[in-house]
DNA sequence: ATGCAGATGATCGTATACAATTTGCTGGCG
DNA sequence: CGCCAGCAAATTGTATACGATCATCTGCAT
């Protein structure tokens, strides 16, 4: 396999501290420890961290480039918080690439793909029965890997990226709107859609990833929420 | 139309100087005024935009997250250079999104917006049958403004923003095994297309887009060019 | 002559310093 | 009493400086 050529280059690259502290940021705002619209200030980061405000600065440019926190000029950097219509706009992207990648991955996938899934499955379900805080962020990342790991059988680096960006767009719009306290991923819908792929019903398969996608954008209330500045009550 | 808000926040964001150092190089590279593999220091981008290396790096930075240039550690950024396999993944990820964004942007399309397309594709035919380089590069960048256009009139900007990504490394992947020192870009193609989606003929431009891309994609030689570095000779 | 070791130069990685801009406060004026 | 001007503090924007790492070249030993 190509593990070989990844642990090379992964040696090479080696993770500059910059992307360590970028990796950091945005699992906490994944995990929802970072609410949307906290402030990310460039001293503050650099402090906790224990580096300079350059690598403070690099990390949070990354993270804007992932549409995870939004940085205005001369004002700072903040933890993005998606408009309505951004969280549509998320939305309609899953539905207009994921039946594309489950597709993909089906052609791929082999029956050591499908047992991962459904152990990731399982876990998913212990944690759900579980309470706390920390069981529901470990809920929330467990859902969310699902619909990663499947990008990454797709075999498609791009997609995959692409993938991690909108997962992880989409669980700040959740954190956001989300209404349903409990699980943010119709949690049955991903066991549905693996048995579809076992049993080689590709377009049924679709057809639930399209309906779990819906589902959950269905549980949303896409109302303004707080007013995050008279700026965008204007905008719109 | 939208333009207050995008003028009103256009003017507030006030594109800082990385990101106009950062769209330039991107135009270079896109425009093929930059070779695959080219080294980009940093200093001499700095030289180059007369702007210390603080900004220099972060422009490439930049770069580095859309795909366009490739940083190593401690060794310095370059001008992407695509392996077959990426090249592959490329135009995989393309016809995976394009029909979807197809489809999204029929249903939106407006009379203006036809006649706009049209107007792109008497330019690019205009292009096509001039001679010299710079003819050659603007119609490069007609060609490409064809499907950025559609997916900008899909109204989805995320998915606008990752078809310029697509459409930026697609110029790249077509500068290293493009073989037809011809256009890029079936132009007649981009007609048909047009014409089915003004005759409600969805299904069928979707198709056409498809072979359109496929056109594209078998008008390369996927063979390893060059060596840029025996490391690249083991990964694979 | 060949091959390895150490020095040298160039380039990147990170921190710090200074300039520019914004924000919030304070004080005077209508 | 409210409001605007102007100052002060904080934060970001950019440049420069220093340390670390890598590439190259020289010179000695084999």
């Amino acid at each position: 396999m190509k593990s070989a050529a990844k642990a090379m280059q992964a040696e090479d690259s080696a993770e500059t501290s910059a992307q360590l502290i970028r990796d950091s940021i945005r699992e906490a705002i994944v995990e929802r420890r970072l609410s949307p619209g906290t402030k990310l200030s460039e001293k503050d980061v650099g402090n906790l961290f224990s580096v300079s405000r350059t690598l403070a600065r690099a990390a949070l440019q990354a993270l804007s480039y992932e549409g995870l926190v939004s940085v205005e000029k001369n004002r700072g950097a903040f933890v993005a918080y998606p408009s309505p219509d951004e969280a549509r706009q998320i939305f309609a992207a899953r539905r207009l690439v994921e039946p594309g990648i489950l597709r993909e991955a089906a052609a791929r996938i082999t029956p050591g793909d499908i047992s991962q899934l459904k152990q990731l499955l399982l876990e998913e379900g212990r944690l759900m029965s579980e309470r706390g805080q920390t069981a529901r962020r470990a809920e929330i990342k467990a859902s969310g890997d699902f619909h990663l790991r499947l990008a990454e059988i797709s075999g498609n680096a791009i997609m995959q990226r692409f993938m991690e960006e909108l997962v992880a767009r989409s669980s700040l719009v959740i954190a956001l709107y989300g209404q349903s306290t409990a699980s943010s991923c119709g949690h049955s819908e991903h066991g549905e859609i693996i048995t579809a792929i076992e049993n080689n019903e590709l377009d049924r398969a679709c057809q639930l990833m399209l309906h779990h996608i819906t589902h959950i954008e269905t549980d949303l209330d896409l109302r303004e929420r707080k007013s995050l500045g008279l700026k965008e009550a204007f905008e719109l």
